[in-house]
Order: C-alpha cells, then structure tokens, then sequence
RNA sequence: CGGGCUAUGGCGCAGUCUGGUCAGCGCGCUCGGCUGGGGGCCGAGAGGCCGCAGGUUCAAAUCCUGCUAGCCCGACCA
C-alpha cells in the first residue's frame, strides 16, 4: 500500500548542500536515498522500489541464459584471500573476528565461488556452469563520490562461468555480452559496450558497459561502429604541420622556456610539432624515455601495458643525473632507452636539447636518435577511427563489466575437472559484474528534466501517482482513493498522494519523483466527470472520464515506456 | 595520500574577520483558523552542550592547539 501521507518519502525543496552530481541531487530530493556515512547509504523505500526492478530485470535475464542465482558470505576468512594474492589489496576491508583470527570483508567473491566449485564439481559432464548472485560488496575506497555512484558499500550482481576450455569461455562471454545488451536496453539506459583495460589481473579479453552521462568518472571515446574507455582506445591523430626538415638538428636559445607552450609560441610552430620527453623510472628495468607529441598526452594505463610492468615518473634529480636538466630534455643524444609514441611521424620536430635553456629543431626520429614505437598516448576528440569517422569523447558511469578471468583463480583453488580421457585440467573462468545502484543513478542522469527524474517505465517505483487536489475528505479525495483502489486491484503500481498540502506541493512533489503517469482529480474536472492524466516525459495531457479511470489509465501506460 | 572547502534546530543559511545585548533568519514541524489547480494566508508554539576535546580570557559559536566527520579537485580504482 503506498498512501503518501505514511509514506517515508521525504523530498526535499532544495539541493542538498553537498551534492554535486545531478543524479546524487536528485535522487536525495526525492526522497529515494540518505547518507550514513562517506559512500554509505540507505535506501529508502521508493528508491528500493527502483532498485528492486532493475535486480528483477538483472535476474530474468541471468536465468534465461542459464545462470544460477546463490548467495555467498560477504564475511570471509583472509585465508581465501591470502590463497588468491589478493588479501594485500589496499581496498580490502579487514578485520579480526574475538579470536583473533584474520576475516575480509569481500571486495567480489571470485574466491569463494571457485572455493565452492573447486570442491563440488569434478567431471567435465558438469560443464560449463554460469553461477550468480546479487551482494553486497565491501571496499574500502580513497575517495567515495556523487552519491550513488561510487560507494564503500554496494550491492553487484557478480556472475561466474566456469568452462572447459577457452572456446567454452568464449560461449559463455558471449552469452553473457548478450543478457548485458537486453538488461541494459531493459532498463532504458543509452549504453555502449566499450573495450577495457584488462588491468594488472591479465587476462584474455574485458569489456566495460558505459552509460553516457554528465558525472561519469570515465571517458569514453565514441565514433560510429566504435566504443573504447579512453584508457585503451586508439585512433588516427589529427595531423600537424611540421616546419622544414633540416639535414641535421640545430640549436636554439629558449632560456627559461621548459612548457609545450612557452617553447612553440617562442618558435612560432604549432605544440604539434614538439616532442614531449617524459622520463620514467620502469619496474626492474630503470630509466625509460617516452615521447609524445607536444599536443598529446601520455596515456599511462596503454604505457604500462606495452611494457608489462609498472612505471613511475623519473625525479628532477635522476633526470639530471641520467639525461640532462628537466625541462630541457630530449632524445637526441640521451642515453636511455626510448618509446616514441606512433603519432610522431616525420622530421622537423622540435624538442630539448639536454643542457639548459636550449632546444633543438629540426629534429627527425630513426635518423637523429633510435627508438621503439609503440602506442601511447590518449586519443583525443577530433582523432579519426581507421575508417574515417571522427571520434568524440563523452564522460560515462561503467555499469557494468565482463572478463575472461582464464585460469587466475581456479589454478591457485585447485579448480579442475577430468577431461573425457581422465586427466585433470584447470577450469576456464569469467567474471561478469553489474551495478544496479549504478544503472539507478545513470538512468536518472539521462532521463532527467529541470523539474525532476523521469524515469524510464521499467524502473519507475510506481507507474502512476493519483493526486486528489481538494482537502482530505473531500470528493476528490474519495474518488481518488476510489481509483487508487481499483488500479491496486488490477496491479498496477500505484502511489496515492493522500496528503493534507497544496496543489502546488502535490504537483511539484509528482514531478520531482517522476512517475511515467499522473492522475490530477480536481474539483474543476469532477464538476464535469473528468479527470487529467500527465505523461510526465512528453507533459502529454489525457482527459479521462471518471467512470472508466482505471481502465484508460492502463490504456495510456500500455503506450509509455 | 596531496590540495581546497565545510561543520550553528529536520533542511538551506547568517553570525566568526572586530570575543560581551548573539542563539538568529527562511523553509519545514505542532496546535487553532482561513484557503483549496502550482510549495497560499493569519495567529500561537516546540525544537540547538554552535562537530569533539583541550587551551587563552572576567567572558568563546567567535581567538589558539589537537582531533573527528563530510564535500570538491587530483592521485588511486584487481
């Protein structure tokens, strides 16, 4: 029974003071979320109403691809952890229970699932299996943000497959990508499927599912028939004009002048024509000598990558001690290894001289110094795709991600199975995450107006809110309840706005919170056997007759999505 | 973890620089009445160890020290 009047549903007329983000501002307004803490919240019962849509879609679409729902400890022994390497993981709750004894709170559950699957299953008859739950996840992160969106708590649908052998795991990933295109369509999100970084776990292959939006925390570079995370997209370079190639380099004063932009405004060429040198210290392997073009920037996820191994950048103090002093440094004549990112083509670079307050022109890769090309930079808005499509760059919330785990955990758990000839093999595993919190938040960044959320239908709380305009008691408060009764009775989701306040209240509240239909029952349309109903997207008005209301008011949602 | 900001009734804020007539405002809440199609009006109320702990002072929301919590930017994000 959803009666405003004993609802806990409590909207607020301003933002709050310390929400930035349009989806966290809205969503405290109207009354679906509070704060308990720093990226701690609650959910109050219209926000768990919209919550609980998107898990109901989530698992319709798990079991139709053949995944099994359990529910796994989110209080485990650190042993797991400690089996897996991962206990030493900075975001990894820890704590001791009164014994004494080391526990985690779980971050995922890829360990205690292919604990479980490890001691359970043993014949290659019992492959490939797709194990899932929906929650709760504990990290401990450095800087919680925008509400929903990146909390220390959160619930995930996190799913497993297990499989024989790689071409197994490539039909699971498949089948997976495929119940991700309908739960995200579903919840009528705009959404790109985009190539990920497969991160420091390795692994064979990752995608991360992005829902455009304003207070994204990720950049996706976006071109038709392409979707990648700016972490590893790659693209055409928007050329640059290049002064005249010299027969060799020629030195010039530039006292002072250390920046991309001081150096190219004293030699009046564009920052394009510069080579950035950026010095890093790499792992267990010393000073490297990455260069970019002036215009780019070092993209250091594609960077680590390449080199298989992490990297910092290089202190002043070491620059000087191995190339030259910072700010001045260049690859002509540094005795480093060098990484020349791909976008440097042609001669007539300009870039420093390794000796202060001079830079050197004319400068040409291959013939003035020798290098290793690679790929390194973050593709910018304007690149081109191979195909010529321009690309853009759009912040987006990951709400979802896949990823082909491999052996990562089931060799270290022991996770293996008897092949038809007997002999043991490890079991092939992915992993395949979803946020509802996160698909709540993006929907309401997408959908919304200046007057509130409006939500897709398929996450709304309710499909329609009836607000009776006169005072309690009155008639159109008894045909309202009247309505509301009957819609209740024939299922639909129904919120009656029984309170004692104003019309402009009621109306105000109604479109802040979103509902896809409004039933407005005043004494001015009773008076001629009428009520009005509002598509809150299209502000489409419906005059409804008050004899026939339920029924023209399941017609109209038949239309809405 | 670096940088910035904030903490005063349920919410939004003023007051702090210049210590004392400083416990204030708007909204909300309670009671009574009016109004009843866009947060309306009148009247009467309730509600605060001014984030916490020390210190300075005759006197501290206000000055000093320490701490805690929250927000924003960055780093990080298996």
């Amino acid at each position: 029974m959803s009666r405003l009047s004993t609802y806990l549903l409590p909207t607020l007329r301003d933002d709050p003071a310390d929400a930035e983000a349009l989806s966290h501002r809205l969503m405290v307004r109207a009354g679906l979320i509070r704060q308990i803490g720093a990226g701690l919240w609650t959910w109050l019962p219209a926000g768990n109403r919209v919550v609980r849509k998107v898990e109901r879609i989530i698992r319709e679409e798990m079991d139709a691809i053949g995944g099994q729902e359990m529910l796994m400890p989110v209080l485990q022994p650190a042993e797991l952890w400690r089996r897996s390497g991962r206990y030493d993981i900075e975001e990894l709750m820890k704590l001791d229970d009164r014994k004494g004894a080391p526990h985690v709170l779980a971050m995922t559950h890829e360990e205690a699932v292919t604990y479980h699957v490890a001691r359970e299953v043993r014949s290659y008859r019992e492959l490939p299996m797709l194990l899932y739950q929906l929650q709760v996840k504990e990290r401990d992160e450095p800087r919680p943000r925008a509400g929903v969106l990146r909390t220390r708590e959160f619930t995930m649908k996190d799913a497993y497959s297990f499989d024989r052998d790689e071409e197994g795991l490539e039909r699971s990933y498949e089948a997976n990508r495929r119940a991700y295109a309908r739960i995200f369509d579903r919840c009528g999100l705009r959404w790109y499927e985009c190539e990920s970084d497969v991160g420091m776990m390795g692994g064979s292959g990752a995608h991360e599912y992005m829902a455009p939006c304003p207070a994204g925390e990720n950049e996706v570079a976006l071109a038709p028939g392409y979707a990648a995370n700016v972490e590893v997209a790659k693209a055409e370079p928007q050329p640059v004009e290049l002064p005249d190639p010299l027969p060799e380099p020629k030195e010039v004063s530039t006292p002072g002048l250390t920046t991309v932009e001081e150096v190219s405004g004293a030699l009046g060429v564009p920052a394009g024509a510069l080579i950035k040198a950026l010095p890093v210290i790499v792992d267990g392997r010393g000073m490297v000598l990455v260069l970019v073009r002036g215009d780019h920037r070092l993209n250091e996820v594609k960077l680590r990558n390449a080199l298989g191994a992490g990297f910092r950048q290089a202190t002043p103090e070491e620059i000087a001690e191995e190339i030259g002093p910072a700010g001045f440094i260049g690859p002509v004549g540094a005795d480093v290894p060098i990484i020349k990112d791909a976008a440097i083509t042609g001669a007539g670079y300009a870039c420093g001289a390794n000796k202060p307050d001079a830079h050197l022109i004319g400068v040409e890769p291959g013939r003035d110094f020798s290098f290793e090309e690679l790929d390194v930079r973050v593709v910018e808005a304007g690149d081109r795709t191979p195909d010529g499509h321009e690309i853009t760059i759009e912040p987006a919330i990951e709400v979802g991600n896949i990823f082909k785990l491999g052996t990562r955990y089931s060799e270290p758990f022991g996770a293996t199975y008897l092949d038809e000839e007997g002999v043991e093999r490890p079991i092939v595993m992915g992993c395949y995450g979803i946020g509802p919190a996160r698909i709540v938040a993006a929907a309401v960044e997408q959908h919304a107006d200046e007057k509130g959320i409006v939500w897709p239908r398929a996450l709304a709380p309710w499909d329609v809110v009836v607000v009776p305009l006169g005072k309690a008691g009155d008639e159109t408060h008894t045909e309202a309840e009247r309505l509301y009764e009957e819609l209740a009775s024939a299922d639909v989701e129904v919120l009656l706005d029984d309170r004692a306040a104003g019309a402009g209240e009621k109306l105000t509240d109604a479109e802040l919170v979103g509902c896809p239909l409004r039933v407005v029952i005043g004494r001015r349309g009773l008076a001629e056997g009428k009520l009005e109903a509002q598509e809150r997207r299209t502000g489409k008005e419906h005059e409804i007759p008050l004899a026939d209301a339920a029924q023209a008011v399941r017609e109209i949602l038949a239309g809405i999505e």
